[in-house]
DNA sequence: TATTGATATGATATAACGTATCATATATCG
DNA sequence: CGATATATGATACGTTATATCATATCAATA
């Protein structure tokens, strides 16, 4: 299983990163997980194109939730398109296919820990850092029984928490 | 308890309404629902005023989901207040005082069911109809567990499912 | 390998959603 | 009544997202 660094959250100065809200040290899991993605798509015929594989490469390198536009300025600059629809159908494929979700809390999009895994991700968004975390809740939870009972057929889920992180609730705690 | 229309779905036109995905028929909900609110407000003092009540009965009335600028469009027909502002202020007393919940999935608004008692609710969304049920899910659910987990502090939650409503699953099933 | 149908990108314009700011008015309370 | 807080009016702008049509590239196959 490849485990993408997923936020930095205060510590960006002293090259510690964190998976979850642990901290955490590592390098390389852009290019594997690019790899990875590669490879799915490859299995499957889709065209991992020059402006996908810059857009996952994007939000895997800054580990945390951007916005389309902020996306769509880094493209700019490199002169892979310029106009919204560049992003947007990018972030579109992407999402589509499970190698980014979308945070609907935010409007932003944040790189899949989990991909090519069909799962139903929770988001832990804290609202000081705005560092965000994807968890994977166990299955048969609330939402499911809920729609059960109501005989509501589910095919996608949004959960997302916000509140405090680890990392802000000790410096809140510390002043 | 009082329990309000949530949605209507494919039935406008027969005067049936519906609370939950369940057929049902009832008239008084809008003004208990707004005679409740400003008891409330005058509880706790709270500004109950032409604005904000308008706007909650017009998501009452309604008893679905809408867009801010569709309250604003009502509003200006009106007379009452005619700029984005007016809606979204209006909007955001009437959310966090519990009166109202955003729908994130949809930039939208809907009336609360259960205004006046501290809850998490979770919205089941049609895709195909676009109404909106909101279920009250037991506490204690995989997200709170994940977040102890995590560490994570949890001030408020999205929980959203987007799928097929039975009356329209009915209706796909009948072509 | 030329054709063709599907998929992706370029480019322009516009729609939809949301907020900052400052002035004015109304409510609340001592 | 006067002071303070709260709400509204009004203007302008910022942010997020999509529709549309033209062009280019890919993928399968005849």
């Amino acid at each position: 299983m490849i485990r993408y660094i997923i936020s930095i959250c205060k510590f960006e100065g002293l090259l510690v990163t964190r998976i979850g809200f642990e901290d955490h040290n590592h390098d390389s899991c852009v290019k594997e997980a690019l790899h990875a993605a590669e490879t799915h798509c490859l299995d499957r015929k889709l065209q991992f194109t020059k402006v996908r594989r810059r857009v996952l490469e994007i939000l895997l390198s800054e580990h945390k939730a951007l916005g389309a536009y902020d996306i769509l300025a880094r493209l700019t600059d490199e002169g892979i398109g310029s106009q919204p629809p560049v992003a947007y159908r990018a972030l579109d494929f992407l999402v589509s296919h499970g190698f980014v979700h979308r945070i609907e809390k935010m409007n932003a999009y944040i790189a899949c820990t989990l991909p090519g895994e069909p799962h139903s991700p929770a988001f832990m968004i804290c609202r000081v850092c705005d560092a965000v975390v994807e968890a994977q809740p166990p299955a048969g939870d609330a939402l499911n029984q809920t729609a059960r009972d109501l005989g509501f057929q589910i095919e996608n889920t949004v959960l997302e928490a916000e509140g405090i992180c680890p990392a802000c609730a000790d410096e809140g705690a510390a002043e």
